[in-house]
DNA sequence: TACCTTACAGAACGATTATTCAATAATCAA
DNA sequence: TTGATTATTGAATAATCGTTCTGTAAGGTA
């Protein structure tokens, strides 16, 4: 937490607020993708001038990067929470993280399935730099989650003959897919039994 | 297969070879995306002057719908052989069609990933009909999956208790999360892995 | 009060976008 | 050879792209 009464920068004060124009960016950079979406959407949507959001993030692509922080504080946070709950046995983490996933990338209120996996896929040899900012995200991701694997491993809680980075990355992969499903308009309920499928035969220590 | 022979129309012959040119343009597509790819880049790579791909496509929407075709009478029928093989029990069609997407996905002289899963998937509201015309296709790639399965279930198969539509969309889904995976550069083993993982779930008839 | 600093609003910037026009060229049927 | 039809080329179209400039407003500090 950063000091409530923190000194006043000089200046005239910031009268938009940044958190809040940050989430409209995102349900926009998360529906149309990056490339898509024009500054005059975002100063539409946020109701920010364009030379004010320039001032506040430099261009497009820093704009872009803080959406990205914003969307990890926010959902990411949520749909890993029982990956970094210690109270949870493996199996239920990895159970709750899916399920998670199943109700979070169909939820009505926002863009179907998830931003990290849908709004910088495919782009323009310009944009290469934007596309990397969330592999990188992807990456980091799927390595946390390799992580809480392989400490369920070292606790016994897995077969011994299963390879945690190999089952990381296939969760992994379930959850992305998801992610592609849930776009074309997979219900909660059609996730759910796919999870529950990714999650059959874990393989539990005998 | 149309005639060979065929009267030829009336008019200055075209000189550009079109599934040439659509080759070209499916690589471009897929790389980078329908909105990344402009026109300029088309006629570039193709070698085809603008007004020439306008008369032949209408538009780049038509274009677009054009690389389609192409990509799915070459690459899509490929992947999917298995799907369609007679002489293949149930498991074997899907083991085939899995190590068929780890392959591919992962060639080394095209695009990482499966077009169809990255070309746009998320996009501007102007060219909301190209999303749809991937979504159809993604959903009756998924449709064909699942009538593949059923036929397998009908004939003794699949376990009992389980529901082939649920199990399509697992493996489909799985599919899907493999593209991600081969564009964030999973290697061919690794997406070999991930698909013996999802095998391992299978509900064979006991 | 007078500075200094930062943020605002709106117009303007050159570059790029998808698309089309006008003129010419190459084939067919007569 | 003449006319009809279609393709090609290269320039030109209007609109939109991300970005910046200009002038003014709103706060601190002296």
């Amino acid at each position: 937490m950063t000091e409530t009464k923190a000194r006043r920068r000089a200046g005239r004060p910031r009268v938009f607020d940044t958190d809040a124009a940050l989430d409209k960016a995102v349900r926009l950079f998360w529906q149309r993708g990056y490339e898509a979406t024009s500054m005059a959407d975002l100063v539409a949507e946020t109701g920010v001038a364009a030379a004010s959001l320039y001032a506040a993030f430099d261009n497009k692509a820093g704009l872009f990067a803080a959406v990205i922080e914003r969307y990890a504080a926010t959902f990411s946070v949520h749909l890993y929470a029982p990956i970094n709950d210690p109270a949870l046995s493996t199996y239920e983490a990895v159970k709750g993280l899916l399920e998670r996933a199943a109700s979070s990338f169909s939820e009505p209120g926002t863009p179907a399935g998830c931003f990290m996996y849908s709004a910088a896929v495919a782009v323009s040899p310009a944009s290469a730099a934007i596309e990397c900012l969330l592999r990188d995200k992807r990456i980091a991701a799927e390595a946390l989650l390799i992580e809480r694997l392989q400490r369920g491993a070292a606790q016994g809680e897995l077969a011994a003959n299963t390879d945690p980075a190999v089952l990381g990355k296939f969760i992994n992969t379930v959850m992305e897919g998801m992610s592609v499903q849930a776009r074309d308009g997979a219900t909660i309920n059609e996730l759910l039994s796919i999870a529950k499928m990714a999650l059959d035969r874990w393989p539990a220590a005998i």
